[in-house]
RNA sequence: GCCGAUGUAGCUCAGUGGUAGAGCACUCCCUUGGUAAGGGAGAGGUCACGCGUUCAAUCCGCGUCAUCGGCACCA
């Protein structure tokens, strides 16, 4: 005599145990045409779930993220019963739920091409149409290993052998179709209608690139065909504020084959970099940090002291010279210790705290490049801290709130916080990693973050913290690192004089905010869509004459501006004004001047804002003012960084 | 690095087994025009690179490099 309590707050009462679907039809008609599964006491199952006991019930729609998730699984197997329709001897595989849809990975003889996706496609829609009944079924385990192998399915079977023998395993049958699955799906295949192939692509099985190669068929699928719409609709948005494309539309940076990963920086480019550098200097400064700059190219036996030549050999990039090996650097450390090392430290000089904009080389993996994100040569905002032990919570407390703040100067004011602990190849003792670890976790519990644990990700050397910020549309970048290094200095023979007038090694915490300059200066062009702040826009305001008898006054405008620190120029060509508004207007540049002569006579400047706004003649010192007001990172006052 | 796709003018792209085309940009001329493209003329390409097949290759085949989409990697 189940009583189900809905969300609503009102019980129903039934005679015998129930299905959820028929509980659904008990509340209406409607309902149980628009349900896809139940949730009951919070956990999803299918609709033919019986509820035999009293519980809560939720009636799971594709207005639900649950109904969204369910409809997803179900387009994945899909996806896989369309594919097996039309490759029989493809195999089966695994098939998720990712953000915004699913995707799933087949065994095949071939690739597949743009071709077959179409054709898998339009055997989907047709498999949908058919609306066949999908039920689940629960088999012993060993049963199911034997049935997958006796059907060819060789990789199912390896994924069911691997669950626990004593456990029962559920099947989902949809027509010819039978797929592992956990569950829940949609009552019948003629519930999936908004659905897309995305694209094809090689995948390793189980994810171990020394495992073959699997053919990835990516999806996406929804309840309500405007959300889809919505959805493509941001990809192309997303598509247009691409770094690689904004980068050649602004003139920024340019990359070419002969410097693979290797970024050529063009005036405005370079200029948008020294705005960064600039503002990074002065958090250096302003801080308690000494900038330092360490050499290049270094002897391979530091790199083998350090541990890098052990761990990272393949990926560093190295040149010989009179018998003697070097390698470039791939990170700032080793440098910053040598700078440390080279006078006798006192424990009264902790914690010192160096900084580098450090051009540092890897060599990347030529699949992993990607236009200035991921790049062989970057330069970093990188600092290392020499401090004591008993240093390094207050330093990790110190770091986190400047972090913040550097972020938000920057417009992102939504941070994640992830603790990455020790990895299976590492160097030094567990006990030095367990209070590494410790202090991190212990900063950020201070700082009053919320985070999560990354097991397994630390660096070779140490722990860290990751600071992962959202953009404009809300796609995650790690940038901030916040690293604990009990190891590192030991090797390299830091030390310094403690209080018992011995020799101690120093602890090393390693640390950057933005991370690479020229993965951040993607992520902010994307970010920004081009469209920079005042403070970090390459050119601020572009003075225009409408004809040429405003040439002078032009150039005075644009020296006065200049003389006050502002990046102007001047656009003095023989063409229309609305040309010239044009062509800057989709430079994005954040101010156009107009100045004809009623604005050479006045002695103002006609301004238009980015995006179309009209500011009217303005008096010159009345537009310095709002420049100077505008040229400042938005949030903290630049006194105080 | 692995799977797949792509590589034609500065940019975005057509195109063909008989050595190439558009729009924009560029140069010159006309135009001096008040808030998102004024008109005309012209110049510009070893069709990524190498080796094959062919009477003939930008096109077909093989290899290399780079880029793009993923996977793996990311100190």
């Amino acid at each position: 005599m189940p009583v189900v309590r809905l969300p609503d707050g009102s019980e129903r009462r039934f005679d015998a145990p129930v299905s959820v679907a028929a509980i659904a039809q008990s509340i209406g008609a409607g309902l149980a045409r628009a349900a896809l599964a139940g949730k009951v006491n919070g956990e999803l199952v299918d609709l033919s779930h019986v509820v035999a006991e009293d519980a809560s019930l939720a009636i799971v729609t594709e207005r639900d993220a649950d109904g969204i998730e369910v409809i997803r699984h179900s387009s994945a197997h899909l996806l896989a019963h369309a594919v097996k329709e039309l490759f029989p001897d493809a195999q089966v595989t695994i098939g998720p739920v990712i953000e915004n849809g699913f995707y799933y990975d087949f065994s095949y003889k071939r690739p597949f091409t743009p071709e077959d996706l179409i054709a898998i496609e339009t055997r989907m829609a047709e498999i949908a149409k058919r609306d066949l009944p999908v039920t689940r079924e629960v088999w012993k385990r060993d049963d199911a290993v034997t049935f997958f192998k006796g059907i060819g399915e060789a990789y199912k079977a390896e994924i069911i052998a691997g669950i626990p023998a004593d456990q029962n395993i559920s099947l989902y049958r949809q027509g010819d179709f039978i797929d592992l699955c956990r569950g829940p799906h949609v009552p019948g295949t003629g519930k999936l209608k908004i659905f897309k192939l995305m694209k094809v692509a090689g995948a390793y099985w189980r994810g171990d690139s020394k495992n073959e190669m699997l053919q990835r068929i990516y999806g996406t699928a929804w309840g309500r065909k405007e959300d889809q719409d919505a959805y493509l609709h941001m990809i192309e948005e997303a598509e247009k504020r691409d770094h690689r494309r904004l980068g050649r539309q602004l003139d920024l940076f340019h990359v070419q084959e002969e410097a693979p990963g290797l970024v050529f920086w063009h005036p405005r480019g370079w200029t948008l970099w020294q705005q960064v550098e600039a503002y990074m200097r002065r958090v250096y400064r302003d801080n308690g940090y000494m900038e330092i700059r360490c050499p290049q190219i270094l002897d391979r036996t530091l790199w083998e002291r350090s541990g890098h030549w052990e761990n990272y050999k393949d990926n560093m990039f190295t040149t010989a010279s009179e018998n003697r090996d070097y390698a470039l650097k791939p990170m700032n450390c080793p440098g910053h210790i040598q700078v440390y090392k080279s006078g006798l430290r006192s424990y009264r000089d902790l914690p010192m705290r160096y900084g580098e904009f450090g051009a540092c080389h890897r060599n990347e993996p030529s699949g992993s490049l990607h236009g200035i994100m991921r790049v062989r040569g970057f330069t970093q905002d990188d600092g290392h801290i020499f401090c004591t032990e008993d240093q390094i919570l207050e330093e990790c407390v110190a770091y986190t709130a400047l972090l913040q703040r550097v972020y938000r100067d920057f417009g992102f004011d939504s941070i994640i916080y992830k603790i990455a602990t020790r990895p299976a190849k590492r160097v030094g003792a567990d006990a030095l990693w367990d209070k590494a670890e410790h202090a991190l976790i212990e900063s950020l519990k201070r700082s009053g973050c919320e985070f999560e644990i990354s097991a397994g990700d630390g660096a070779f050397y140490g722990p860290k913290i990751e600071y992962t910020l959202k953009d404009a549309i809300g796609r995650p970048w790690q940038c901030g690192t916040m690293q604990v290094d009990f190891n590192m200095p030991g090797c390299l023979g830091a030390e310094y004089v403690a209080e018992d007038n011995a020799r101690h090694v120093p602890v090393m915490l390693h640390r950057a905010i933005i991370g690479s300059f020229e993965r951040f200066i993607g992520i902010l062009t994307e970010n920004f869509a081009g469209a920079y702040p005042v403070w970090l826009a390459p050119v601020q305001s572009m003075v225009m004459s409408i004809t040429d008898a405003q040439a002078e006054y032009a150039l005075s405008v644009a020296t006065k501006l200049r003389g006050a620190g502002f990046r102007v120029e001047t656009d003095l060509r023989n063409e229309k004004i609305n040309y010239k508004i044009r062509e800057h207007s989709m430079q994005k540049l954040p101010y156009l001047l107009v100045v004809g002569d009623k604005e050479k006579a006045a002695g103002k400047v006609a301004v238009r804002a980015r995006g179309g706004v009209d500011l009217g003649p303005i008096p010159i010192e009345e537009f310095l003012g709002r420049l100077q007001h505008e040229s400042v990172p938005a949030v903290s006052d630049p006194s105080h960084v």
